[in-house]
DNA sequence: ACAAAAGTGTTGGAGATACACCCATGA
DNA sequence: TCATGGGTGTATCTCCAACACTTTTGT
């Protein structure tokens, strides 16, 4: 086996998007092998490549997640480094690292970002030009490529642990949201079901969740009071 | 300026000390430049290097701390990657850099690593044959190399925050503690005060906190209760 | 006897939990 | 008028905060 004095740095971006159907991870499909030696049925991993050698992590995490998906102004947060020395060495990473790097025997690590859209505020479709981009339902993602199902589990334990004190809920909401779609976010995020009228109290308490002058519209039952996230007083 | 098209990465291990006498941080001059040129003062930093091209991050963390400060055995657990491509470039480093360094101008990233030890339980001065490794109180630290005073910063916030959650105070206190000693640990980690009655009260609901048949001897006043910490029962 | 830290209970208030019915809208 | 989700209040309990005196040891 080849060793390389050398070793290489990369981000990966778990970008969770959240709409009424549930919470999804942003997959990318393993494509861009038209070579003769793709793996038996590709296979899908995290957006992520090598960083640029004058970059800083969060700068490259934000250009691949671009590169990748045309995700801009993504909320990203570093959430641990990922350093396995056969972290890429796996027997079905092989063919498509070799495909696409040129010192594919490298050793890689990565810095794992987690990023959150609203899928109603950001195309649900992101520009699929680089290859099959998708929005894949948490439960129904099947094994990556590398580590990247561990990584994925790291960023989602990353994202439990923040949703409540961070107040990054909303990243993950539309503008002007019900108290409804604040509560299934909970629930789905933290796996756990909460009382409709207790939840309401805490969020009464939180002053920088601001109902406003509407309400939901077209809807066959009766419309709902819209709220936003005022970033201005975060006194609690 | 000079610039390399490879990058390095380096692993730092933020470890932290506790006694009576207070929470403390390992830190080492940088004595090894017998250099002509030293900077004026010789400054400290962070127990840390470069990694091997085989070798996981976890196992370079307790390898590096081994080398430098011969400690061994010490908990350790990643908080943060750094990696801003400036972090190294600053001219107070200069000096040293290029009197250990092969390729001193190399671009490195760092992963960040905290350590737990019990000053009373472990050789309060480590063999210091690397030059000098001292203990440093964490109120008296002052400006380090490279990024260290914001490492050490993220390592103190990582603390805190895993104080209570993660069953990792007894990592700081010997393998026989008293109440006391517990209640002064946490007040030093998390700068604040706590009641004497309510905090026992708390730590009796802590299954895994285990009375001992023992109590303090050759203490000028009424000997303390010991307990001890045991890993089977974490009900909680 | 004195100094010094160990040890121990109770009360009041705040926050968490549990729970069921009426309301506004579109079809 | 019916189906659908929106919206609301109260009683109980658990958890947290505040607070002061007695005990055991060494000198």
């Amino acid at each position: 086996m080849l060793k390389n004095e050398t070793l290489h740095l990369s981000v990966d971006c778990v970008v969770f998007g959240y709409d009424d159907s549930g919470l999804k991870v942003l997959l990318i499909n393993q494509k861009e092998a038209n070579n003769e030696e793709v793996g038996q049925n590709p296979m899908s991993q995290l957006p992520g490549d090598l960083i640029l050698i004058d970059e800083g992590l969060e700068a490259a995490a934000e250009r691949v997640l671009f590169e990748l998906t045309q995700l801009k102004g993504v909320y990203l947060k570093q959430f641990h480094a990922y350093g396995d020395p056969n972290r890429v060495k796996q027997l079905k990473d092989r063919a498509w690292l070799r495909s696409v790097r040129t010192q594919p025997e490298q050793r890689v690590i990565t810095v794992g970002y987690f990023g959150l859209v609203s899928l109603q505020d950001h195309d649900p479709q992101p520009a699929s030009f680089a290859g099959g981009v998708e929005w894949i339902d948490l439960q129904n993602v099947g094994p990556l490529a590398f580590d990247h199902n561990e990584i994925l589990d790291g960023a989602m334990d990353a994202l439990q642990n923040q949703l409540e004190s961070h107040h990054i809920s909303f990243e993950l909401l539309p503008k002007k949201f019900t108290l409804s779609q604040l509560q299934s976010l909970y629930e789905v995020v933290l796996e756990k079901k909460f009382d409709k009228r207790n939840f309401r109290k805490n969020v009464k308490r939180m002053s920088h969740v601001v109902p406003l002058d509407e309400k939901q519209q077209g809807v066959m039952h009766k419309p709902a009071q819209l709220f936003s996230f005022n970033p201005d007083h975060l006194d609690d």
